[in-house]
This record gives structure tokens, sequence and C-alpha cells, in this order.
DNA sequence: TTATCAAATAAGAATTATTCTTATTTAACA
DNA sequence: TGTTAAATAAGAATAATTCTTATTTGATAA
């Protein structure tokens, strides 16, 4: 993922290229696990020490809006951020927390065709979040 | 559900019975929305003056300890509590915030199928959460 | 029934992820 | 290169939850 795509990305998005994004998003993107506003400014305080908390978190916030990335509540309450945007469900490690991806068309299918099957008079169902809860072993 | 079950509840659980926890227990289970602490607080406080909201967050989570209800994070980073604790699916409506059981076994029976043939090499699941995020209409 | 004592509660302080406010800086564009 | 709206840094504010401690209470046994 190359500086230039990463701008185009930002830009195509409607938002200003500026130094904090794309160093932000470069954070997340290659980011294996889904992490918090605190965990991405952690990875890039260093080699940013001017950046600040809160334009971690407005950034990411700003990214979600525009649809660049996902966002959702771990377990805990803190949100976590994630890079990839298409249906995918996720296993939470109960001891560490960790939360990692599980990509399996044969579910995101299943799925799918429940929610087609069963159309609720009163719910419109916009997304579905599956989670496997457990422990990595 | 009488007091005199609602007492055997919570004594076989190990708990000792007291008012507190029983106004509380009454209070989740009459619920038909997935209530915060807060929101039992205000249910009955005005019955219960001396109440403390600390109470009711140490008495929802011994409840939880014990097995007697579940909890689980909204997308808010609230927590909610249920009195049903039997394996179900949630309706999140993104617009009110009020969760909805839903319940339909052909669908508990699909999750639990996939989970049986598609054993993690490294990962155990325990629990499956499953929720339908939309609006309501 | 009454005394005992571990457990539960009330009250308020502390914690912490997140949001908000405001002065300063900067990217985009004319 | 100057203008301007948008973005940022810094720190204060917020709010759900947890923690601490003094007081009260339920269960048990004398
Ligand atoms: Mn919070
Ligand atoms: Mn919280
Ligand atoms: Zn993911
Ligand atoms: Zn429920």
């Amino acid at each position: 993922m190359t500086t230039e795509f990463i701008k185009n990305k930002i830009t195509d998005s409607g938002l200003k290229f500026t130094h904090q994004r794309w160093v932000i998003y470069d954070a997340l993107h290659q980011a294996d696990s889904h992490p918090t506003a605190d965990q991405v400014f952690e990875d890039i305080k260093s080699a940013n020490p001017s950046i600040s908390l809160g334009t971690v978190y407005k950034t990411l916030d700003s990214f979600v809006q525009t649809g660049l990335i996902q966002k959702f509540m771990d377990q805990n309450g803190v949100m976590r951020f994630d890079a990839i945007i298409d249906a995918h469900s996720h296993l939470y490690c109960k001891e560490t927390h960790e939360i990692k991806d599980f990509r399996n068309e044969e579910l995101e299918k299943i799925i799918h065709n429940f929610i087609s099957g069963h159309k609720l008079k009163d719910f419109e169902v916009e997304e579905v979040s599956i989670v496997f809860k457990g422990r990595k072993k």
C-alpha cells in the first residue's frame, strides 16, 4: 500500500490529505489486530511526537464517517477499529481481549440466506455482527 | 414469578437473600428491553429511595457471576443486562438503541452446526453473539 | 430470642475511554 | 503567495463503571 494509494483513498473520500491522516490510516492498515484509538496513538507517537490522542480519535471517526474503515465496541466497552470494510466475523479471546478476523464465505452466505428468508415485519436489518467468543489455545 | 420463586433463585445460587437483590432481580425480569444498570436503578428508586446505584451495579454483577442473568456491551459502550440466559440473538435499533430478543431455533441450529463442522485449531468457541443491527419500522 | 460475624450496602471518591472547547496551524486553491 | 475553511494540539469536561470505607443486615448458633 503506497503513500500515493493512501493519499488517494483519503482525498477520494473528500477529506484533506494531512500528515496525521496518512500516518493513522497507515498504522491501522498495518495492524493485524483491531486496535483501539490509544493503541494506534502508541504505535505512531514515537515517530510523530507532536500528534495528539484527540486527533487520533477524531481522525479515526472521520474515516468511519466516510466509509474508509469500520469501528465496533468490544466486550470491555472500548472502541476497536478495523481497516477491513467488507462483511466478516470476529473471534474474541476472553483472556487476551484480542480480536481476530474470521472470514468464511459459507457463513456469510448462510446468514445472508437466513435474513432473506426471514423478513421481519417491524425491523429492517442493515448489518449483522457475529462474534465467536472463547479463548485461543 | 412469585416472591418465593425469586427468593429461591437467589438463595439457590449461593447468595444471601436481601431486599435489594429481590427488587433488582424482579425489575430486570419484568423489563422487556435489556436495561442498563442506570435504567434498573431508575425503575426501582422511587419505591426504594435509599438504594444506591453502586449496589445495582454490584448486584447485577453477582447475578452474572452466579449465572442467574447475562450481560453484554451495547454499541454505545454501555452494559446491558438480560434475564434470559439461554442462547438467543438480538435486534439492535440504531435509532432508539433498543435491543429486542430474537429467538429462532433454526438460526441457533444453523450456527451450532456451523461451529461443529468448522473446528478451529487455535481457538475454542464458548459462545456466539449474533446482533442484527438496523432500525425498527 | 439474642449475640455474633461475615457479607452486603450506601455514599461518595476515583478511574478511564471518549468528547468537547478553543487557540493555533495548515492544506487547498485562487 | 495570500486567503480561508478545515484540521490539529492541548487540556478541560463528561459519563459509565469501579473502588474504598464506614455502616448495616441476614444467617447462624448459643
Ligand atoms: Mn465510555
Ligand atoms: Mn466505560
Ligand atoms: Zn475485522
Ligand atoms: Zn436478550
